[in-house]
DNA sequence: CTGAAAGCGCTTACAG
DNA sequence: CTGAAAGCGCTTACAG
């Protein structure tokens, strides 16, 4: 007989569900009529717990469809050995080639990355408020938002890879310039009178790389032209390719802002029928494999993408540990790019 | 003057530092003369706490080096919102794409994305269990150790992609039976007359996929040979291919494991001077957008890995919910290869 | 083999 | 504007 209405509900859980949403150590141990430690122990395959009781525990937990709150753990366990990674496109080739090595030297040393893509999110910032929540440490491409994304962070330690200008977190410069001036003496070595910076960017508006490059041709008596591509993807390489060629004004090397749009310049030689290297010469930046699957394969500045990860990881485990300023006089190193000759310059 | 030596440890916390390593919001406090709730609303940027309080307490917590705790956090916030992606090698252009997809999905969706690459780590097992504690979910590609892993991840619900054999766990199968017919007529009517499978296994156990192939072509009646590379690189698609070209066998088709390889293929025929498609079919596997930076552009059998990736995210949440089975009768589904036909065939 | 107690670091109501 | 109390879910000693 069901007594009157109280005011506490007194509902119980339907069997497979708890009350109050998912189910804890509590509802298990109540379940099995056993302590919340017994539930651990059973849990976690720690001995000390009769077969009989670990059996009825398991099967409570399974009916409850019981996990134990990552939570509830790590405050007891701790844990600081989550990194989180910023980066812009997974699907532009380069970016892999950074996460992996950031990944494999993190593995190395216990930590697990998270991964923020920031361009195929649709709120960025919270994304990476999210990454921060989660995370110990974020290194990564913070582009124009990095200020903005330095206050979401709070207090957790921010690295920044390659950026456009002198930063206020700890940083990671990736610098062409020493690789460029090598580059522009291998091109009059060879003999090239007219080469085309292809950079990506805005009309007027060249990018520092774009503008080394130009400095450099033209401390060597070039009169090197400059043209904008809005994305940095082959396709865009390719349609600016296509309209140099067209224009029959004198070409005998593309300088192109990264090894992606080098290629779409090589695919649109290819069908235009101009031979490199013998009628153009043709330059990427970044030394992506991809580079050695063409037909020539693609003459590129190489980063070492390794090294690149292995300082922010140094940087970011020492601002971690306290060793290193958080902020201010941010630490800062440089990785610098090499020319890496293949066969299309 | 100091007192003798007392058992109890009484050396303050150094300035900067505190006495148990890293300094909680406890030492924040007393630090600052204020309560814990205090410093929780200056360090979140909470109302109802007055200028000068908030700048004394953050002070406090930049001396301190404090970082509030995300167990602590996340105990009281809650939030069931971390997928693991398990993958095998980020340097292989079709698990970027994977990723991406993956990413993306659950972007949407408010999941951040934790990354194991267990081709990279030092120790599999570990990564992968430590991605389980860090994780609500778990999603990827397992291969023979699905066993293991299976027990190492507990209770977090798992979802394998492509498995090789009836999965103990959700799936979601990546079928390629239908294309292969769609592709063996289509040689047919091309008037292809001695196919090559270049499969990626060991010698004299050719994969699943290997093997439809093969057999889809007998049923049209072709003889058709196989070969077996060790590793699915361009590198060991290129050897195969040089391997194949220099016997002077009659050969005008090959049918590679995946694009990866069909691409060390097309380079091989152009250092060989073999034409493509017009000597030699060239067909690949997954549908890489890379196919298209090369010449002739890459046919291939292309799997859409948004689809996959929604399938997954759809499995993993629907089996978190507790709305499908966690193990037992697992939960599949299937994503269908389709015949992309470029240039190549 | 099992359990009662304490505590991990934080936030959320609730008082004042 | 500020603080005392309770509690999030788990594990780690410590008793028995």
């Amino acid at each position: 007989m069901a007594g009157p209405p109280r005011l506490t509900p007194d509902a119980a859980p339907a069997p497979g569900q708890t009350a109050g949403g998912r189910a804890t150590i509590i509802d298990v141990a109540a379940a099995a009529g056993v302590s919340r430690q017994t539930v651990t122990r059973a849990m976690n395959g720690m001995p000390g717990i009769s077969a009989a009781t670990k059996e009825r525990v398991l099967a409570a937990a399974t009916q409850l469809h019981y996990r134990p709150s990552r939570f509830g753990r790590g405050l007891v366990t701790g844990g600081e050995h989550q990194l989180g990674l910023v980066v812009n496109d997974l699907r532009n080739p380069y970016t892999p080639q950074l996460a992996a090595a950031v990944v494999r030297l993190a593995a190395e040393q216990g930590w697990n990355v998270m991964l923020a893509d920031v361009d195929l999110a649709s709120d960025a910032d919270r994304m990476v408020a999210a990454l921060g929540a989660q995370t110990d440490v974020v290194i990564g491409y913070f582009g124009s938002r990095r200020e903005r994304w330095n206050e979401v962070l709070g207090t957790v330690p921010m690295v920044e890879l390659d950026p456009a200008s002198e930063p206020p977190t700890g940083a990671v410069w990736i610098d062409p310039s020493d690789s460029i001036e090598v580059l522009a003496d291998h091109l009059v070595a060879t003999g090239v009178r007219h080469p085309v910076v292809l950079d990506n960017s805005e009309p007027d508006e060249p990018s520092a790389r774009g503008l080394l490059m130009l400095d450099a041709l033209r401390r060597r008596g070039y009169l090197p032209e400059i043209v904008h591509a809005a994305h940095g993807t082959a396709e865009c390489g390719a349609e600016e390719t296509e309209r140099l060629l067209g224009r029959r004004r004198r070409l005998d090397a593309i300088l192109a802002f990264n090894d992606v749009m080098a290629l779409g310049v090589l695919s649109a030689c290819r069908r235009a029928g101009v031979d490199v290297p013998g009628d153009v010469r043709v330059v990427g930046v970044d030394g992506l494999p991809l580079g050695t699957l063409v037909t020539p394969t693609l003459t590129t500045l190489a980063v070492d993408l390794d090294a690149v990860a292995a300082e922010a990881l140094e940087l970011a485990l020492g601002m971690l540990a306290g060793e290193l300023p958080r902020q201010g006089a941010a630490v800062q190193r440089t990785v610098r790019h090499r020319l890496l000759l293949r066969e299309s310059a």
